[in-house]
DNA sequence: CATCTTCGTCAACCTGGTTGTCCAAAACAG
DNA sequence: CTGTTTTGGACAACCAGGTTGACGAAGATG
């Protein structure tokens, strides 16, 4: 009757696996054939209002010279530019482009629908009942930095 | 009152990671401190009735050369051991060491005990939910190759 | 016996992290 | 206003764990 404790991770892995596969699948069909999923992460964390590379490095929870390479990739890719701040002659800001603009707002489109798919998948019952289970499920502890997932495993 | 869509994801990616990093963590104290999470998913494709390098490869959905660097960590680290096979005087056998096989073990007892501290935090009934739903979310299709997850992110 | 095909390795490369060093600019003494 | 610390960002070197390409030795197959 019981399934093996080491079965829940493994489906917690596979489910958001299969999501983020979904998810960029979907934004490849619509114009961001380039944004892999690390990259995406650091998207959301520049956000609509930009911020400096050690504001990225801070909000991913790696170090600034990491944050430093993923900005340039951004920019390589069109996805943010990097301006001179006008109040710190040390700090770059990083502005999301139109292009950059639109990935996000993708993603949420795509998000949503996504989740559309899981309450018809599932029913809204059981789908709101997972999404209030998988909070309780580990002792949180800290409010989960939702950062550093790439890299962490190695 | 609905979630947004791109929670989700995000629990699912927190809960995995916290129950992962909750196992190393107890598994660093019961004598496996330098057993990363990579090498977790390589000893239990090895398994108990070891398996050659090609094999490692197929079974974590990498190359064979990739396989080949892995095996030599887990030689290096006394995980397994390297043999020539028998049957095939190319292929070498991996097989677990008595370290090896502990690591396994140990997982496997601190995975149940994990999963009654689940059926506690949610009760039984919740617990079972969450595992029924989580495979019905996406639409698996294939049979879900449970590897290639180091390595999938970038 | 000749010809695939497979096993494992070496070498080179890529990505995305990490430390260490450094300079210029800011912030904070005094 | 000046001297010292802190901070922002980049450089270099390194590491882990993937990748592809080439290759020899051994098995499989004609």
């Amino acid at each position: 009757m019981d399934r093996h404790g080491y079965e829940l991770p493994l489906q917690l892995a596979a489910a958001f696996r299969r999501i983020i596969d979904e998810l960029h699948h979907r934004l490849a069909a619509e114009g961001h054939p380039n944004l892999r999923p690390a990259y995406g992460f650091a998207l959301q964390a520049v956000g609509n209002d930009g911020c400096t590379v050690s504001d990225l490095g801070r909000r991913l929870g790696v170090s600034k010279q990491a944050a430093t390479k993923t900005a340039t990739k951004l920019a390589d890719l069109n996805y943010v530019t990097r301006t001179p701040s006008p109040t710190d002659a040390r700090a770059v800001l990083l502005t999301l482009t139109p292009h950059g603009h639109n990935a996000l707002t993708r993603s949420a489109q795509i998000f949503e629908t996504l989740h559309a798919e899981w309450k018809t998948a599932l029913g809204p019952t059981r789908l709101a009942a997972l999404e209030d289970a998988l909070p309780k499920l580990t002792p949180s502890s800290r409010p989960t930095p939702l950062s550093d997932l790439p890299g962490w495993f190695h």
